[in-house]
Formats: structure tokens, sequence, C-alpha cells
DNA sequence: TTCATCTATATGCATACTGCACCTAGATGA
DNA sequence: TCATCTAGGTGCAGTATGCATATAGATGAA
């Protein structure tokens, strides 16, 4: 099936994270040299495989890490296929996803800080809600 | 102090999630009307006070759910001051803020599915990571 | 050989969100 | 009169992203 990638996903949800694929990547990349199209599979691990990736944001978010130093590629013939561009981490992208898992961390407690606030809101105003 | 608000706020830290202050406004709301510049002050319950939000986005966002009727406004005199545009939740921006919930449930499961991640991969290669 | 398909990378365009600078204007008090 | 506070708003630029599309090598079928 031609274009099996990100036809009519619809991905309107409003709910994501800015850049939250960079991340994803840079995890990916920890450990194993990969390219972009290895990659684009398996962002499936991250949980948002009902909303998958669209390749262009991955290359470009690809070119923008190397852009910055975090990670360097290099053409690589494959068994099969055209060329492909192999990235692999470097130690300031190493450094770089730490303070990404920092930052996702300081996130996942903004969050909770607002279902907090819900829970405790809804507490009061039992109206239209998810209760518990 | 004049412009006490987002001077110098630097919000650079590529966390964020996208129109997270929508649900964090349409809770405000929940059960009492408020205005723009009042919302603007109570969104520190929500753990972002560091970084607190710039007005022009607060009053964006209130337009926006107006535009499509999640909120309703009027214009109040208030005791001092100029005159405030009073906003107040409609049922569909009740259920709109319950969908909300339901979205930022499903990034935390994303987030979390990101740390698991992070976690197991860091528990083979123990390199440069903060060991729990 | 020719052609469709798959793999792989990439660009162009439109839209959306946001930070920052700046503007308008009534109220208030020195 | 004038600065300041309260309150709401616009304009612009930078960034992020979805979608369409382009390019091109590899592969296998007709």
């Amino acid at each position: 099936m031609p274009g099996r990638r990100m036809r009519g996903a619809r991905n309107r949800c409003g709910r994501r994270i800015t850049r939250f694929l960079e991340p994803c990547l840079l995890l990916l990349l920890h450990g194993e040299e990969s390219h972009g199209y290895e990659l684009l599979d398996n962002l499936g691990r991250f949980g948002f495989s009902e909303n998958p990736a669209d390749s262009s944001t991955i290359y470009r978010i690809l070119r923008s890490l190397e852009d910055r130093g975090f990670v360097t590629s290099r053409w690589a013939e494959g068994d099969s296929g055209p060329a492909r561009r192999v990235y692999a981490l470097s130690p300031s992208g190493d450094e770089y996803l730490q303070m990404w898992v920092g930052d996702l961390e300081e996130t996942d407690r903004i969050l909770h800080c607002f279902f907090n606030e819900y829970r405790d809101h809804m507490e009061l105003h039992h109206s239209g809600g998810k209760k518990t």
C-alpha cells in the first residue's frame, strides 16, 4: 500500500507536547545509530502509534539536531534500497537528552498540578464531571 | 512596578504543552465568572508561576474560546478601574473541558511511556545518565 | 526494457501557537 | 496635570507541524 504513513491520520486533537519527537529520537539514537526511515518505524514504542509521526517532521528534526551538534550523520549504503543518512548521538546530544528528560519531568509535574486542581475543584462542584 | 508581567521571563525552555493554558482557563471559569486580568493572576495555581503566561496569549485564547462558543462574555463595570470583559463557561465549554482532561490524561500516558522507555534503556546502557 | 512499487530523504506551503513590543483608554491619586 | 495602575488589545516574527509533493535509487513483474 503506497503512502501507508500519515494518510488520513487527522491529528487535530490539540494534545501534543511541543517538539516531543525530539527527545524520542534522541533516546532511540542513544547507544545505537539509525536512519530516519527506521527511526520513524521505531517511534511506535512511545505510545503514539495511533497518530504516527509525519516523516517530514522526523527528517527536519534530525537535521535540526545535527545543526546544533547533537547528532552527527554519514551516508551509508544499505543492503537494499537507496542510501541512508545514518545518525549517531554526540556527547552533547547525550547531555541534551538529559536536559529534555528533566524538562519533561517538569511538564509532568505541571500536568499533575492541573489534574489536582481539576479533582479538587470537581469535588466541590460535582457537576459535569467524571468523578474518579 | 509597571510591566511586572512577562518582562524578562525568557520562556525558551522547549517544554510546553500546546495550548495548555486553554484547559487551565476553562477550569478557572468552571463555576465562576472571571475576566482576563484576574484569570492571569489565578493561573499561578497551575504550577508554572516561574514562567507566568503572557497577557496577550490569555486574551487571545479567551476570544478564541468565545468564537467557538465555549464561553460567553459581557462587559461589566468594576468597583474600580476600566470596564472588564467578564467570561462565563457555557455548557459546551464544560464538555470541551472534559475533552481536554481526557486529552491531557493521554498526554500523561505518552509521557510516562517515554519515561519507561528511558528508564529501561538506561538500565542497560548505564552511561551518561541520572541513575535513579 | 519498461513500469510500478518500495525505500529513503527532502522541500514548499499553509496554518497555528506564542513571546515580545507596543498601543488604547478609563480610573486614581499625587 | 501627569504618572501609574488596571484592563484589553494588535502586529510581527519565530517556531512547529501537517499535508502535498518532489526526487531518486532499488527491485521485481510484465
